[in-house]
DNA sequence: AGTAGTGATGTCAGGATGTGACATCACAGT
DNA sequence: ACTGTGATGTCACATCCTGACATCACTACT
């Protein structure tokens, strides 16, 4: 006989995206979701700390790919860090992965509850980052701005990249928007 | 006979920061707080969608400083309207607030739940701001980077507002930490 | 083979959050 | 006196999330 079957994280996460999608988040409770994944309620919360949680996990990995580009670079310039860090993270987001990637920010727009937690998440990266900069030299208040422009830069650029009728890649989005963002804020007239 | 005790929002609001403070967000009760302002449970869902809403409420009127700023400006430079909300959003916090806003910092920092509601806060400023910077004129992807940027900012100068050590009044360091961003931005060699 | 872990899961009980439906009660306007 | 109206109370209830403990297949070591 099986002892249970295997991938019950990877299961659930299926499960709640696509419950969510079919009914709403507030709609579906976390009992469907692990009914639908062949496991009981309190597994689910073994899996992740609460019912939102199963739409992020694996975000860990994108703030290792934004710190992990700054502490291995040879730039001394601090935009030039940032500049690294966005393009390491273009790796998170394939061309395949767009589809998924505008049902599931559909889904986190339309409750609030979610888009709350993304946010946190957001910030989450800004002090990563901030902190990864300061390690490699970078003063204060200069770090932590820099830090959360950096992620205003990804952010604004990733929700060009999943808007209708865009067709470049993620790093040429990143790379026009913070240019966008230095141009919008440099000193003129 | 009277009817009852007018202000139920307001010691709402004191008893929830109170019993935060002395006991812990996660450790105090709906029903503590509602029992500390002399009402039911049920009353206190009335004024507050959630427990953490208790700390936010008012936070409206920080939106509206922001934007009718924005809203009334005769400036045409983006980087001007910007400023002049900065400016605007200080009126917010005047020197007898800084203890208050000392310990609601305190308190909303060492829970991630109520940070978490305070990114989505800072958030929605920042796309009432876009959305009021479109409206004055300023194309996109220009208004959401201004926008964000525009509340980082804030947050970098509210952070050190409130820090020990410091005292200069908020105008100040807003004005000072949005140079500083410039700078940090710049394009340069 | 036997035995003692180990790790993912199940079972059960229960507190806390948040909501819907309806009742009450003082006051205001007519 | 009659009739709202608005803030509050009462009751019932689904859902979220947690602690404590049991189970069961598999692994490693003897």
């Amino acid at each position: 006989m099986t002892r249970w079957a295997p991938g019950a994280r990877e299961r659930l996460q299926a499960a709640a995206l696509d419950l969510f999608v079919e009914q709403g988040y507030d709609e579906t409770t976390v009992s469907q979701i692990a009914a639908r994944a062949g496991v009981t309620d309190r597994t689910f919360f073994r899996h992740f700390a609460d019912k939102r949680e199963s739409l992020f996990a694996g975000s860990d990995r994108l703030v290792d790919l934004f710190t992990g580009a700054v502490e291995r670079s040879t730039a001394h310039d601090p935009l030039d860090l940032a500049s690294e860090a966005l393009a390491a993270s273009a790796e998170f987001f394939p061309p395949e992965r767009l589809a998924w990637s505008r049902t599931r920010t559909a889904v986190v727009l339309a409750n609030p509850a979610l888009a709350e937690r993304e946010q946190l998440k957001m910030v989450t990266i800004a002090q990563a980052l901030a902190r990864s900069l300061r390690e490699r030299g970078v003063p204060e208040p200069a770090a932590t701005l820099l830090g959360r422009s950096t992620v205003t830069v990804f952010q604004v650029a990733f929700d060009r990249w999943i808007s209708e009728g865009e067709d470049r890649p993620v790093l040429d989005l990143l790379q026009d928007t913070l240019s966008q963002l230095r141009t919008t804020l440099a000193p003129s007239a």
